[in-house]
DNA sequence: CATGAATGAGTCTTCATTCAT
DNA sequence: AATGAATGAAGACTCATTCAT
């Protein structure tokens, strides 16, 4: 009588998009009022939803925070994987590909890049944050070593140390991020992408060139 | 881990001992509870004082919240005009007193960097945070820029813009900062060096040598 | 003394009972400990009610606190009404059905005269308080110049200026009040009420005869 | 050494003036805030004085508090004494006396109004409010009787009960302060007066005139 | 006598969580 | 599966009082 088909999706499908409602309500409040401002009366409110619904869907608030950061994780990464597999198999085009999802329009709006720097904020002291990024940036890390060590290779420049520079550019990247959470007037995603390439020619000439406009807003 | 046994024991201390004594106190909380788990409690009792302390001497918990960002955006601008004030006029080295005090072992503890970072997590909404420190940006930003212009028409690479550089040396410089914090056991204040200078070599090789260890851990 | 015990178990009860429930809880407990005295905690033992409930259901404790007056306000009003709407359109008779609302046994409890004259010792300062009450007092002035007046007309004694002795009326019931509560024991509503009739025979002998116990206490 | 003279007056004379000073700053914080937000903070710093100096004289807030009240209720009854003693022992005269003292700039300044029903707030729970004023309560109500009861039998109004009338003078005073309280814009000393001249007028024409002013504002 | 820095019990308020509906 | 009234532990803050100076 509930219902004829197949019980499974139906009843979990609903989860599901329940679960998201609750994550994307999370990714506003959190970027508007910061994890200590983070409130499950403002996160329901959001989401529209009534007040029980996070503990019924997730048990408590901090698996709710959690799965938030896990959600920001997975949707980067599938953004680089998309990335990567619309390019050859070289190291400079895999290499930047990582740097187009890492400055993606979809992935550095000013929403999505406070709630990183909110979760990098506490994860000095919850283990649990720290753990739901560390695989992806192990794997990003690996690739990224991957990638300079064949770049390296290629442009014959002996003196350059492989991790060296793959952990530089990392830091880069990093850094750029946090200018756009500082200064957005200042640092968006298409300055922070020339200021990458800057630095990719710089250590690979032959590889990358300098960014089209070289003017500086 | 309470109190350091000094002369906390008297009843009465000048204004600004007590002050530090609790700006010392929100250092340590905020580091291992981050700003969401930093209570008046946990605070006072980290002291070593009464509960009372804070809203007398700050009025209340945000104000010394304040004051810890202030005192460590103060620490920071001294290390660097005492690094500045030790050097010659010539841009490179100028220049590299400033990284020289941004990775200053006393300015790059664990405490000090997770304590920067859990303000950077909630400048997002507090414009407060972000106002103070924002002198102190700009400042420095100014100055790297008046290094690098120099640096770039002493090296007479036309191509370069030197605000450009400048921003990235500074972010990177940054990103190197969250490395810290995320990864203390692969990012050390010495490591953070080194990339710098590779980075410096790269721009500027007739200013920076490669540092002398390139041996990556 | 807690709950009188009716269905107060219910979890979930209209939002008009349990804020009828507060606000009877904060009659007995500012009658009892007075304004300065009266604790939230005080307040929800008082109701059988938890820690939180005043906020949930009034913000704060002055908002139950002014509910509280505003409730007494239109107690007394709804009770004049009434005694108003039992009388013929006669200046004496009206004049008097205010006189015994204003001295009616629920009106004129030892607990609601304390509460009254509680908010009157901190109106001087607190405006919302005097506000609440303020259009009460209005109301029932004009409606006592009006009796007067027509009073005085009937009386044919010219000397009368209806605006003075209907404010001396009115002083005087609000002095029999202030009796009530400061000697209890010495003053009751049917003490009050003689004091007034005798009072309204010395002005108006043709409508008001002198009470009938000429016997004091 | 110290002081060569009489010790004690010496000593005792600046401990009474501390004290004095005190209470003023107790009349113009209460009446300011009301009892409920009556604190030593703002009392002491109203006095411009220290701390501690409440503790030091008085032992503890309520005991200056209970100080204040018994300074008001000592300044009325000196303030009626004086009056009694100008005027001669005619019934007529002393009552006037009395509604004289009561009525008293220096007596009904707002600020000294407030204070006595910031009193009477409290004072349903506060048995030693009360107390503090019931001597004098009773002595004034004496005094009105013996008075009502000589005009009564000078009037011939058999039909008076002297205690009632007197009794119902009382209250119409006490209404008359609630009113200054309360609308002090509509009632002041002046009207006030007229208003018992014109009440005792009517108990006792051969007695008391009108007032001179018979126009209401 | 007087000070005022420090205390800490007591208040109000917040908010994650529960549970009857 | 969802609601939202109610809870109550935990939090920030107040303020009368103490006590070393």
């Amino acid at each position: 009588m509930q219902n004829s088909g197949t019980l499974t999706t139906r009843r979990t499908a609903p989860k599901e998009q329940r679960e998201q409602q609750l994550i994307d309500a999370a990714m506003q409040i959190i970027a508007e009022h910061g994890l200590s401002g983070t409130t499950t009366a403002l996160l329901t409110r959001q989401a529209g939803l009534s007040a029980g619904i996070i503990n019924l869907h997730f048990g408590n608030k901090d698996k709710l925070l959690e799965a938030t950061l896990a959600s920001l994780v997975q949707e980067h990464r599938a953004r680089w994987m998309a990335s990567l597999a619309a390019v050859p198999d070289e190291p400079a085009e895999r290499l930047w590909a990582l740097m187009e999802a890492h400055f993606a329009p979809e992935i550095c709006t000013p929403t999505k890049i406070a709630v990183w720097f909110a979760f990098f904020g506490e994860s000095g002291h919850r283990a649990t944050y720290r753990h739901i990024s560390e695989n992806f940036d192990l794997e990003r890390s690996d690739f990224m070593d991957e990638c300079c060590t064949r770049l390296v290779a290629e442009s014959g420049k002996a003196a350059l140390d492989p991790e060296r520079v793959s952990h530089l550019i990392e830091s880069t990247a990093d850094g750029l991020w946090l200018d756009m959470l500082l200064y957005p007037e200042e640092m968006d995603v298409d300055n922070a992408r020339d200021q990458m390439r800057t630095l990719l020619h710089h250590f690979f000439p032959r590889h990358f060139e300098m960014p089209a406009n070289p003017i500086y807003p």
